[in-house]
DNA sequence: GTGCTTGTTGGCCA
DNA sequence: GTGGCCAACAAGCA
C-alpha cells in the first residue's frame, strides 16, 4: 500500500504519539524477514530507555530519531502499516515491532514482510538515509533531470520508468498511474519518445500529485485524517481504479487495465493514446 | 485450488 | 558495462 503519501501519514501517527516519550519497552519478532540483516538484540538494548525525540519521511522511508542521535529506520514495503495503540497492546501475528512507552504501543505490523526496519546506533546519517534521491518537491527534481532520466531509459515504457526510486522517489504504482493520467500520456509510451511538452507535463503532473497526495492523505500541516485514503476526491483517478466497470472521471469512458513494466496498470483509453 | 496484491532486489540476457 | 525483464520474497483475499 505505502507510497510517498501514506508513508507520511503513518510517520504521522507515530510521531504525533510518541515524540517526546520514552522508550520503556521493546518487543521483536526476532525471526521477521523485515530484520534481515539488523540484530535484534542490539536493536532492543539500543531503543530501551530511551527517548524518542523526532521523525522525517523521504520517499517511502522513515526516520525516526531517538536518544542522542540514533536513528530508526522503517520502510513499509508492500503491506506494511503503524499504529499508535493503548499501552497494554498485545503484540499480534505480525506485529513484527512494537515500541511500548507510558501511554501507547507504537506498532510496525506487515503480513507480508516486504518492509524492512533498519539501524544506526549513532549520530551519523545512515546510507539508508543518505542513499535516498533528492525529493520530487525539490529544485533538484527539474525537467532537465527528468528529461535526461528519460533518455537514459528511452527504451522503457514511461509507467516503468516513474517507479524507479533514484529518479522518482516515493512514486509507486498507483501514483504513477494518477500521474500518467493527469498528463494525458498512455503508460505504454516509450520514455524516450516524449516530447518536449509532454516531459513539462510529466514533470508537473509529479509535483501535483506529490503535493495533492501529501494534502489529501496526510494532511499536509494540518490535523490527520482519521484514515487513509478518506479525502481523496473523486475527480482523482484513484477512486476509480479498481471499481468494476470504473470510468474515467474526465471522460466518463471506460478504463482499462493491464500489466505493464510488470505491474498492474489502470489508464484512460479516451485519454492517454499510444 | 487459482490468481491476484499501492515494493524491492538480484539474476539473466540482449 | 548498461539497460530491460522477470522471479522471488510472504501472506491474505476473492
Amino acid at each position: 500500500m505505502p507510497e510517498l503519501a501514506e508513508v507520511e501519514f503513518f510517520r504521522r501517527r507515530w510521531h504525533e504519539a510518541a515524540v517526546g516519550q520514552k522508550i520503556v519497552r521493546v518487543a521483536v519478532h526476532p525471526r521477521a524477514r523485515i530484520y534481515r540483516g539488523v540484530d535484534t538484540d542490539a536493536l532492543t538494548e539500543a531503543l530501551t530507555g530511551i527517548r524518542l525525540t523526532g521523525s522525517e519521511a523521504a520517499a517511502k522511508q522513515m526516520r525516526f530519531r531517538c536518544g542522542k542521535g540514533a536513528s530508526l529506520g522503517i520502510h513499509l514495503g508492500m503491506s506494511g502499516e503503524l499504529e499508535a495503540c493503548p499501552p497494554g497492546h498485545e503484540p499480534a501475528k505480525h506485529d513484527h515491532l512494537v515500541l511500548f512507552t507510558a501511554k501507547h504501543a507504537l506498532v510496525f505490523r506487515d503480513p507480508r514482510m516486504f518492509g524492512r526496519v533498519q539501524f544506526s546506533p549513532g549520530p551519523a546519517d545512515p546510507p539508508w538515509w543518505t542513499g535516498i534521491a533528492p525529493a520530487i518537491s525539490s529544485p533538484a527534481f527539474s525537467p532537465a533531470a527528468v528529461a535526461a532520466f528519460l533518455r537514459r531509459r528511452a527504451r522503457a515504457p514511461i509507467k516503468a520508468v516513474l517507479l524507479m526510486q533514484e529518479r522518482f522517489p516515493g512514486i509507486g504504482n498507483w501514483m504513477a498511474d494518477e500521474i500518467l493520467w493527469r498528463a494525458a500520456l498512455h503508460p505504454r509510451r516509450k520514455a524516450g519518445s516524449l516530447s518536449p511538452t509532454e516531459v513539462r507535463a510529466l514533470h508537473r503532473e509529479c509535483r501535483n500529485v506529490c503535493r495533492g497526495a501529501l494534502a489529501k492523505i496526510a494532511g499536509r500541516g494540518g490535523k490527520l485524517p482519521r484514515d487513509l485514503n478518506v479525502n481523496i476526491p473523486d475527480r482523482w483517478l484513484f477512486n476509480h481504479r479498481w471499481q468494476p466497470g470504473g470510468t474515467c472521471p474526465r471522460t466518463r469512458r471506460p478504463l482499462a487495465h493491464a500489466t505493464i513494466g510488470g505491474r498492474t496498470t489502470c489508464w484512460s483509453p479516451a485519454r492517454q493514446k499510444i
